[in-house]
DNA sequence: ATTTTAAATGCAACTGATTTGCAATTGTGA
DNA sequence: TCACAATTGCAAATCAGTTGCATTTAAAAT
């Protein structure tokens, strides 16, 4: 089960190490974006410093093992790369929520042809902001 | 010219201040995404206080002079709460270009009925990231 | 199996953006 | 003109994230 965790790792050049091993269990357990101080939470019994968190992070990043998402919240959310998708985020209690369905690309192309400095289009944010059933109740 | 300036403070019951009309300046002055720092460069010969600039941002985007812009950089950018808007930037320099198609209303309908946590959408993000002409040739 | 080496980690100190406490100043309504 | 709340400045604090450096360790080479 974690046997394909380390085949990450392997793949992408790094070391077999407990430590990253563990922080990407976290990712694959939770299945959605979490910030350093989360991780750092749940690997508290195994004392892992916050600084290596950080450093895994961008390092997993610039590899594309990871993918940055931007819930407007104050520190930096990331989740495993996989298939294209955006969220949705409850401005009450923060809660997220992923879908996949996604127009973007033909509006990009539209924007592009009547923008008078930009060349190319490479990538998009886009989040959708509201309540969740359980906020929108209080 | 900055009378339009002290009605907007007055309007959200501000105090017409020297500082404040000028942070307003700025804003219309150069119409587009700017930080507390690019106020502070600004207003230099005013020495206006950054911890000045700082509380009147968020007094301005309390009050919905100001908008929050997140343009994935390293620090908060607003802009003049007007017609509502996008933006495409440039991975390369920063530089900003704004747009105003916007599909989102539609999608983040058909992505509510979908929704299996939320209630309500009530705002979204939707920025491009590309290359300015500029940086493309390099 | 042992050595070697670059990657990974921890610790302490630092940075940069933003916030907070508090005292002094200043619009504005009475 | 007075009074009071809003505004401002200054210093110190906070918070997320980074950097330098010494130590450890996985994995390749011997």
């Amino acid at each position: 089960m974690s046997k394909d965790l380390s085949d990450i790792l392997k793949t992408n050049g790094f070391k077999i190490t407990t430590t990253r091993v563990a922080i990407l269990h976290v990712f694959s357990k939770d299945c959605k974006p979490i910030n350093a101080e989360y991780i750092h939470q749940n690997l508290k019994k195994q004392k892992v410093n916050i600084v290596t968190i950080y450093r895994t992070l961008s390092a997993f990043e610039l590899a594309g093992i990871l993918k940055r998402v931007d819930l407007q919240k104050d520190s930096t959310y990331y989740e495993l790369a996989g298939h294209h998708h955006h969220h949705i985020v409850c401005i009450d209690c923060g809660l997220v929520e992923s879908f996949d369905e996604c127009d973007i690309v033909p509006l990009s192309k539209k924007v592009l042809v009547h923008s008078l400095k930009f060349k190319s289009i490479t990538k998009h944010s886009l989040e959708l902001f509201g309540l969740c059933k359980s906020c929108n109740k209080s």
